[in-house]
DNA sequence: CGTTCATCCTGACGGC
DNA sequence: TGCCGTCAGGATGAAC
């Protein structure tokens, strides 16, 4: 389930390996993935071009190419993008190969194909909605407790759902919003207009920190997520209520209870993130 | 406009 | 052993 640290963590590793190299070739084996443009001119725009920076903004990897188009990639929930080396067998869920001028390939492959590609100029980013709705992003200057507290004030759904809105956070998924949650000791049902300033002061101070315990763990895989190199993460071994539940609380003891919110499955400590 | 809910798709797992 | 239902969860678009 790629959230920001894994996302960033795939930008670096793909960065390491792919930065310099030209595109000679693309197969796509299931075109349906690509929603714009249409996959002839998609193969197009990238055929022997150079990828010379990799992107990203919230959940979505960007490869910058000498032309000025950016390959974007939002990989949902099973996606992957991995570099293979000459000869290295690549997964079953093979579905878009770039073939590198190296013999290497990325190879985005998706067990689930909810996946979404595009390849755009710098005046179609209108062609992902989500992309140019983002909110601002955990660790980066402009996401104050001040930005958070005013969005905040101006909702009336669960906490739980505000977060997981890429409008107003980008990058959070349903992993890192249960982890912050906790931190702060917020119920993943509380109301955010109710929220106090001290508790949103908290959030934004908790949200940073199971961002950047996430990114220097090298992200969390519970069953599909692989970096750039094809290597699990180790953020899964750290997580306090995620995947935790019937489990006792490392804070108090209390056995975590998992509910759904929103249609969500959401864990949490009953004790450390009381209703208010 | 804000919020909720079903939907896309495949595989893993539990119950019988 | 096999069949069925449920769950996993990011984003979108329809419905309210």
């Amino acid at each position: 389930m790629p959230e920001m640290p894994e996302v960033e963590t795939i930008r670096r590793t793909l960065a390491k390996n792919i930065l310099g190299k030209r595109i000679e070739h693309i197969d796509i084996l299931l075109p349906r993935l690509i929603k714009f443009p249409e996959p002839d001119l998609y193969r197009q725009r990238l055929t022997g071009q150079k990828i010379v920076k990799m992107r990203r903004e919230g959940k979505y990897l960007g490869m910058q190419m000498e032309n000025g188009i950016m390959a974007i990639f939002h990989l949902r929930m099973t996606g992957r993008l991995c570099y293979f080396k000459d000869g290295q067998q690549e997964d079953k869920y093979a579905k878009i190969i770039f073939y590198l001028d190296n013999g290497a390939r990325l190879i985005y492959s998706d067990m689930r194909t909810f996946g979404t590609l595009y390849a755009i100029n710098d005046k179609e980013r209108e062609k992902i909605k989500g992309l140019y709705e983002l909110g601002r992003e955990p660790l980066a200057k402009d996401f104050t407790t001040e930005y958070l507290l005013a969005k905040l004030k101006k909702s009336n759904g669960k906490i739980k759902m505000f977060l997981l809105n890429q409008k107003n956070i980008a990058g959070l998924g349903n992993i890192y919003t249960d982890e912050a949650l906790f931190l702060a000791g917020i119920n993943p049902e509380q109301i955010c207009s109710a929220i106090s300033k001290e508790k949103a002061e908290k959030l934004h101070n908790s949200i940073n920190q199971v961002i950047s315990a996430g990114i220097n763990d090298g992200g969390t895989t519970f069953r599909d997520y692989v970096n750039g190199e094809g290597i699990k993460g180790k953020h899964q071994n750290n997580l306090f209520v995620y995947g935790q539940a019937k489990k006792p609380c490392k804070k108090c003891g209390t056995i975590i209870e998992k509910i759904k919110v929103g249609g969500r499955g959401t864990c949490f400590c009953p004790k450390c993130q009381k209703l208010k």
